[in-house]
DNA sequence: GATAATTACGCCATCGATTGCGTTAAATTT
DNA sequence: AAATTTAACGCAATCGATGGCGTAATTATC
């Protein structure tokens, strides 16, 4: 009915808690303790069905064996996808992992950094909001291993993992360009986000190696929603200069382009092309499977976790890093040639 | 540098411990110490950045303000979205959340009740694989409040969390019936899963309550996949006697089958019917959008944190109960009157 | 038969925060 | 001036697990 611990088993077995500790951690041999002892431990261990109570080992090792994940928004799949294999990578190594949800709410942000703190957890993957420094040097100051994820802070030393996103992108409006379009649209996320201006400058990279000039009108910065694809991509196919291309800056913008593509009465590949930043399952489910920039989640997550047990080791002193991944381009059937 | 603990603190003040800790939990008043004495440690705390360490604090209470979520599947829109509101309705409340993916591996989710009971998590929302009893009576033997979500287990007392998987099916099926189909497809998942059942459940009377038969080959049960939904739909449709309507019992299902429907050259919802069981994102987004059957997640998310906070009050004795949430009929542009 | 070595454990401090129960000194009352 | 109250704190146990150090008892060695 009660719970058992170590005091408890030792109490029945009459022998101290040190031993049931040490017998059933399987160092028993190292302190000469005898294998009736320690089948009588195990045995009673198994009756009482004890489990050992992390929190008090925590207190005792300083150490939680708990990550904390801080991400923007748990139900876009980019996420998702990074948390279930960061669970699972950690899983095997015998570690948990808080998840905090931000969505994009700097103060949730930082009420997580400080609970996570609290926590005392043995390392934090952060995918900011803000490239702000503030509170996140707490986190450098107490010392916790951090992985920072999909954003890199100027002048602030730290692990970051990130993916080549200017080059990715170039090579997306590479493929464009060698289909034959001149009239190539890029309709971005917030134009005040990193990613989204490294994103930019690949774009326009592709177009000058090129010699295509930027038409102004063709580039949209906006926000990653579903509504800024639609409307931007709906806007330039009814104006008078309709392009025959568009590159989207996330999985959420692609899809909004592809509808308002459709309502404008228009196919594709048929009739226009698009590459979507990000891959994500439904990209493959639409009626024209989507081409798209696919960026390496697993490789993320796991270079994220690699980087944060081995800062666990305080004696490592190498200096941060930046791991740079690259992306892949995944050709599909949502972009055609033209004359 | 090092971390501050109370014992630092007192040092430094010249206080005890015990002061420090009733000072910056705002209780000195009740205890009768000066402001003077407050005023110093609170200025210290702050400067040395002191947080406090709730490992020492679980130990002392006996209560870890973490609950466990143990989902089968993260990527899947309908466990990212309840672990969204999960995590919303918890933060609110001074909780974490530590978030166990199962990938449908039973070792897995026993794995994890291991885990998450020995580090006396407060309660745990599970959606579990099996409808065996013996992983989670573990639970229920150590007390731990517990919310079983999205799987009725038979003869295991417990609090459920469910949705009219039946009623919901009707909905959706009789709203085929009246636009004049006689040929509806049900598209299954695992034909042991008991949504599935109930899902198909509801399937069944609606057909019989307008005096339709089941044709036996319009029944496929199989997995809850996208690839499942793809080959049932195309199968049916190339076969000398094509059905009309389609009911899909989940997200993926329904997407395959929509993929089907295009691949073989045919319209929603001009030339065929189809709606889906679950509410997601890129419903919506489809060339014609998806009439489905929304499942409340918030509300479901809502009720399991209710229940889990509620059992913790440990004078609660009220009977476990199950609470069977409504679903929604969300008409959009996926189905079209026949003759 | 005395000494050394090994076996088989136990004691107790420690991790950090909380809390019931004191205790001392000052202030107030009579 | 003696007695009582109150203000302002401290002591030490507690939560559960661990591990360095110590020790009694048995066995082995010379």
């Amino acid at each position: 009915m009660t719970i058992a611990t170590l005091q408890t088993i030792a109490n029945i077995v009459k022998v101290s808690r040190s031993t049931v500790s040490r017998v059933l951690n399987n160092k028993w041999e190292d302190f000469g303790i005898s294998q009736a002892t320690a089948d009588k431990i195990i045995s009673k261990a198994k009756d009482l069905h004890y489990i050992k109570n992390e929190a008090a080992l925590s207190l005792r090792v300083k150490k939680t064996f708990t990550i904390g994940v801080i991400v923007k928004d748990i139900t876009d799949p980019f996420y998702s996808q990074l948390v279930k294999f960061v669970e699972s990578a950690l899983y095997t190594k015998g570690y948990n992992i808080i998840i905090c949800n931000t969505g994009y709410d700097l103060d949730k942000e930082n009420g997580h950094i400080n609970i996570l703190l609290s926590r005392w957890v043995d390392g934090i993957i952060l995918s900011p909001i803000q490239k702000s420094i503030e509170n996140i040097s707490i986190i450098k100051d107490r010392n916790v291993p951090l992985a920072l994820f999909d954003c890199k802070i100027d002048k602030f030393e730290a692990d970051y993992i990130l993916v080549d996103n200017k080059a990715g992108t170039m090579e997306a409006v590479n493929h464009l360009i060698s289909q034959g379009h001149k009239k190539i649209v890029y309709i971005g996320g917030n134009s005040s986000d990193l990613n989204n201006r490294l994103r930019y400058a690949g774009y326009k990279k592709a177009l000058s190696k090129a010699s295509l000039s930027i038409t102004e009108h063709y580039v949209i910065h906006g926000s990653y929603t579903f509504k800024h694809g639609y409307e931007a991509a709906t806007e330039l196919l009814r104006s008078n200069d309709a392009p025959t291309a568009f590159f989207a800056a996330n999985n959420r913008i692609v899809l909004g382009a592809c509808k308002g593509i459709m309502d404008c009465g228009l196919q594709i590949p048929e009739d226009v092309s698009i590459v979507g930043f990000d891959d994500f399952e439904t990209a493959t489910m639409l009626p024209s499977p989507l081409t798209v920039i696919r960026q390496p989640l697993r490789d993320m997550a796991l270079n994220a976790v690699d980087i944060l047990l081995s800062r666990m080791d305080k004696t490592n002193n190498t200096p941060c890093m930046t791991r740079m991944l690259k992306t892949e381009f995944i050709l599909r059937n949502s972009t055609r040639k033209i004359n």
